[in-house]
DNA sequence: AAATGTGTCAACCGCGCGCTC
DNA sequence: CGAGCGCGCGGTTGACACATT
């Protein structure tokens, strides 16, 4: 019945009118509203307030349906309408709300006068599709931080669904949950401990800004520190780098093939079904997805991505260290973490500028190279490399501790932890680098049932060292939920 | 200067909820 | 109790302006 859709052009779609019309078809108008047509509808108001929008265009000259009256009226015509640019403190509130209570515009409105749902519905989303393509996290660390905190001292009291559409609030309580429930003690796997005491030596979570939230192996349940960018751009300081980061995105993904969280945080585990009932399937690459604000899965590989081809990996630490080194592009960067758009735009460029100097300071160490190589090597292609110069310079990019353009005092500590990085990928045993599987961009919002029928077919872990699992007895009941990682390998 | 990309704004659409009959 | 209706919400899209290449 429509005759067009578009804007400015007239239909005869009675919409909701219908009924009401008994059956009489009315041209409604759509598009822009013109002055006259709003002169009409504030009139209308003025006489007989708001509400009983479909009354409008009865008893009025105005062809328009009932809704476009009533979203006229609340965004444009009501009173005390705020426009223009958001101030940082709605932005900040705003941010604040989204943590809280996902994508419930209106709700927000309510808590900030003047302004409507469809605003700041534009506003976040702007926001988001920015922090996405500049591989940002959506929520600043801080807020994240806190959040988590939060979360993990609360106990729910009922089971929470997460979906693509939850406020990353209910995913952090989901995360908590999972990280102090009791969990089912079978179903060992080898490759589950080594994971546990992968992830367990692991003080960094770097390219994996939001990983925290699902590692709850952590004892103490701390926040990870960030990583540091030095003057070049490239990574520094506690953290492990790309090839470890990537063991650390299979060990989720394995998990999250097996790991259920049972949010029925006191009742009895069925030692046979761990699975099947009543549980939620616990999707780590899915909520690394909506962690990001992206439901589309991509905010991981964006990360290493980033990483991987300029050696840039951003820090959340706002208060870092690395800002008291006057390094101003740092500063900048970090001040984007605040995730106000000003600061956003302002950080996009620096990091933009810190990929440009990496890149530059890398081609500049390893001038031998071809230009094709570099390119190759940007666009991740190191198969059948055996170059020495080239596995240099494949160090300098992928791993997150290059000592490019650092002082000694720096690279000395920095080598360290390339050093520690190689002797954690020794223990997992696992070829370098590891493959990304070809599912790893598969939308988180994909239902979740996906994960456990698809193994990771590219994931080629050898063998599996035998290492002794950290089975302290220091209440660290963690590690039983890792041990109820099952079928991984089977 | 033209083409392309990006941001912003405004509007439409489908869906679900609650009320009324 | 169920159908019809009004309304609100959230997702999506299109137009336009501006920035970048």
């Amino acid at each position: 019945m429509v005759s067009h859709v578009g804007r400015g052009v007239i239909s005869n779609n009675s919409g909701e009118i219908g009924g009401g019309l008994g059956g009489v078809h009315v041209v409604l108008k759509k598009g822009p509203w013109t002055a006259a047509e709003d002169a009409v509808l504030l009139e209308y108001v003025k006489r007989q307030g708001e509400g009983n929008w479909n009354a409008v265009q009865k008893n009025t000259s105005l062809q328009r349906c009932g809704k476009s009256c009533r979203l006229r009226w609340a965004n444009h015509l009501r009173p005390f309408l705020r426009k223009g640019p958001f101030t940082p403190e709605e932005e900040k509130t705003i941010i604040d709300l989204h943590a809280k209570i996902g994508n419930k515009w209106a709700r927000m409105a309510a808590q900030l006068p003047g302004r409507t749902d469809n605003e700041i519905k534009n506003y976040w989303n702007t926001r988001l599709k920015r922090r996405q393509r500049a591989g940002l996290p959506v929520y600043p660390m801080e807020l994240l931080q806190q959040q988590f905190n939060h979360r993990l001292h609360q106990k729910p009291s009922q089971n929470i669904t997460v979906s693509p559409s939850s406020s990353f609030a209910s995913i952090i309580s989901a995360a908590a949950a999972a990280s102090s429930s009791t969990c089912h003690q079978n179903q060992h796997s080898r490759l589950n401990q080594n994971s546990v005491n992968f992830i367990k030596n692991c003080t960094s979570l770097d390219l994996l800004d939001y990983s925290p939230y699902l590692n709850n192996m952590n004892p103490s349940n701390s926040f990870p520190l960030p990583r540091q960018v030095n003057n070049n751009g490239l990574t520094s300081g506690n953290g492990f780098s790309y090839q470890n980061a990537q063991l650390f995105n299979q060990a989720l993904l394995e998990k999250s093939l097996s790991f259920d969280i049972n949010l029925g945080l006191n009742s009895a585990p069925d030692p046979v079904s761990t699975s099947t009932t009543n549980t939620t399937s616990f999707d780590p690459v899915g909520l690394l997805g909506m962690a990001t604000g992206n439901n589309e899965l991509s905010s991981i590989q964006n990360t290493i991505q980033t990483s991987n081809n300029s050696g840039y990996t951003r820090s959340d630490d706002v208060k870092g260290e690395a800002s008291s080194d006057g390094d101003e592009e740092y500063d900048k960067v970090a001040r984007g973490n605040s995730g106000l758009l000003g600061d956003l735009l302002e950080e996009s460029q620096s990091i933009k500028r810190c990929k440009d100097n990496s890149e530059k300071n890398i081609k500049a160490e390893y001038d031998g190279l071809s230009a094709d190589t570099f390119q190759d090597f940007k666009a991740g292609n190191t198969n059948g490399l055996s170059n020495p110069k080239h596995e240099a310079y494949s160090g300098a990019f992928i791993s997150g501790h290059s000592t490019i353009g650092m002082n000694d005092e720096k690279a000395e500590a920095t080598e360290e932890m390339n050093i520690m990085d190689e002797d954690l990928l020794s223990l997992l045993d696992c070829p370098s680098p590891v493959c990304i599987p070809d599912w790893y961009g598969v939308s988180s919002s994909t239902n979740n049932s996906n994960y456990s029928s698809r193994e990771p077919s590219n994931i080629t872990i050898a063998h599996v060292p035998n290492i002794k699992a950290d089975e302290d007895d220091d209440g660290d009941e963690s590690i039983c939920c890792w041990n109820n990682m099952s079928r991984v390998l089977s």
